[in-house]
DNA sequence: CATGAATGAGCATTCATTCAT
DNA sequence: TATGAATGAATGCTCATTCAT
């Protein structure tokens, strides 16, 4: 790896870290240089300002998870399988501090005029995955003619971002990994119902 | 009113305004006070501090907003219903800037070691009451064994935060929206198989 | 004075000398507030700006000086007396740092897109009492018809503006005074072949 | 040219063009090596530093332009072929950019301690050139008794400089031109009274 | 009670310059 | 010779907060 594309990952990686572990009020160009051991002029030689650097992480970090997401959901039909796998992915989210560092740059730049439109528009790729998995899981049911798959999709992303906000707001982790383990039964339930007989000895 | 009672809630009412229209972010004393027209001073002759002010406006308006979802959640039994309140009284939460403020607010201090606590502390009605309504609709039916009511609160407090983030991000009002308005034969179609009759001509 | 008048001049008159003394490149925000012994953020609350700050500094500097300049020009009509007046009006803004000052500004600021034509429109007053006076040292000569007063004002402002710039650079006083004591013989010959009487005595 | 002095003009030359392009303020090693199109690095291989760069620039664009002040400036005896020459000179270091470059770096370094008596070393050559030619113009006139050539002409010089400010200030380069068209009728008024029968047929 | 002037720390960003390659 | 990555100090400016009036 050449050294400049070596140094720029420190940088996203700092600015991740910086994100997750401080919140976005505190990720400042000097606490991301802190962090990642550099000087803080290192940010301006890689990356324009502030903001792309922090749209550059967004989308760095998003790659590497959308494409482990797609990876875990791509065959998924029954719903208990599908929360398992989603509880799994958000596990490794918070070990990484991928959840944690969105959570923090969405929110944080929601009112920003020129971050937030630059923002949603990278997080359009995860709605559009949520959209697919959604379709797939109303496909036959009874349910599609009455769950719009976009609406639904949207719906979740909201509650995993909100969980998000929420968890970090008492810095008690707990509280998504309970809506999680809550969340199986009544999958279970659902795939009941629905005649899915899914992998459920998985 | 006393003029202090007085003085202390336009302070708070242009804390809230400016949450809401400016962002996290923008809410700086100055600002506050340049939208309230009163002199920065002001903030601190009633305020020990910023922060003290930003959760008195939390408090302050969630009290009024929790009132008034209460009073028009209360009797309902039918999903129907449930969801075409929720749609209303969230128009009127737009209207206000409620919503918007709340929003701000919790994003932008969801990490910050002192304030975040603080919040969710603010936060913890609106969670009883969404547990209250959720009791209320999982009584006597087969989800009841199978759906926890603390969860299931949490769930749908966090998604309501979650919509709002997102609908700020790209400042288009009308996602949220959207997914009310997609909720709504889904719980037409809930009420029937748990054979709710509600007050469906409402 | 008002303690907001007062401090208000204590900054324009740390940014006149700091302009003065330090030059224009070196006349940064902190460099006038060490200057001036006050802190940074005091320009800030007194001005929008750096630029503003300049622009009102050479305002007020201008119009003492400007009023100073038509008091002593006001009756002059012959050369030589006027070139007396000149070289002790300009040994005045000398001690002063007036000239000094605003030939930093004009000449730092030239190459600034906003700050040059502000400052060129806070000139004009200097162009037009140069093209007074030279309009009056015009009227009824033979060179009424063949030097416009105009041009003559600009280069003559031009000289002056020249002169100090070549004065600052070698930080040698001496030059300016020099061209000065040279045209006091030129401005005698030019009175007696156009029949100027003077006040010679003077 | 060896490679070395190649390149070493290459800076030279976009040190130029960034002065008279973009004003001394903005003629930073990055912005020159972003228009030469070679790295900062260069920079401080060929000259010990900025400082370095900018006088060796002025030394090299003024060597040339002397040469062909002194080769049109020559012959000439009277009033108003000298303002006709000086006139067409002017527009030829208008369009290479030569007096702009210089302006920049006359005034941009006015008040640089170290720059300031550098440069007027460097613009010694321009005042006796000045000086050769007023003499000329005085030798065997009454004016000679009268007007000294030094300080005549250290106030042509800074009449120029003075120009060049004040038409950079506005950018209109209207200004100076102006003053050379009006200067022409008081030449040949000149050169009559003084019986200078000059080759005004020219 | 309220004002608004003042503070000084912190912010994002740019700079001249160095130096390993 | 030339490169371009990296440094750290300096820039303009905003902030929460204090306090004399």
């Amino acid at each position: 790896m050449s050294p400049r594309t070596e140094t720029r990952e420190r940088v996203l990686r700092a600015a991740l870290r910086t994100l997750a572990d401080d919140g976005f009020a505190a990720t400042s160009a000097r606490a991301i240089a802190r962090r990642g051991g550099f000087a803080p002029g290192v940010i301006y030689y890689h990356f324009d300002d502030l903001e792309h650097l922090l749209l550059a992480a967004l989308e760095w970090t998003s790659e590497v998870r959308l494409a482990r997401y797609r990876e875990e959901l791509s065959g998924v039909t029954s719903a208990a399988v599908l929360v398992r796998r989603l509880r799994a992915l958000y596990a490794e989210d918070l070990a990484e501090g991928h959840v944690a560092a969105v959570q923090e740059l969405v929110a944080g730049a929601a009112s920003s005029p020129r971050l937030g439109p630059a923002i949603v528009e990278r997080l359009r790729p995860w709605l559009l995955l949520a959209e697919e998995v959604a379709r797939r899981f109303l496909a036959g049911t009874p349910l599609e003619a009455v769950v719009p798959a976009p609406e639904l999709a949207q719906a979740v992303v909201a509650l995993y971002l909100g969980l998000e906000t929420l968890t970090h707001l008492d810095r008690d982790r707990s509280g998504a990994e309970a809506v999680f383990a809550a969340a199986e039964p009544a999958a279970v339930l659902f795939d009941t119902l629905l005649g899915n007989e899914g992998d459920a000895r998985e």
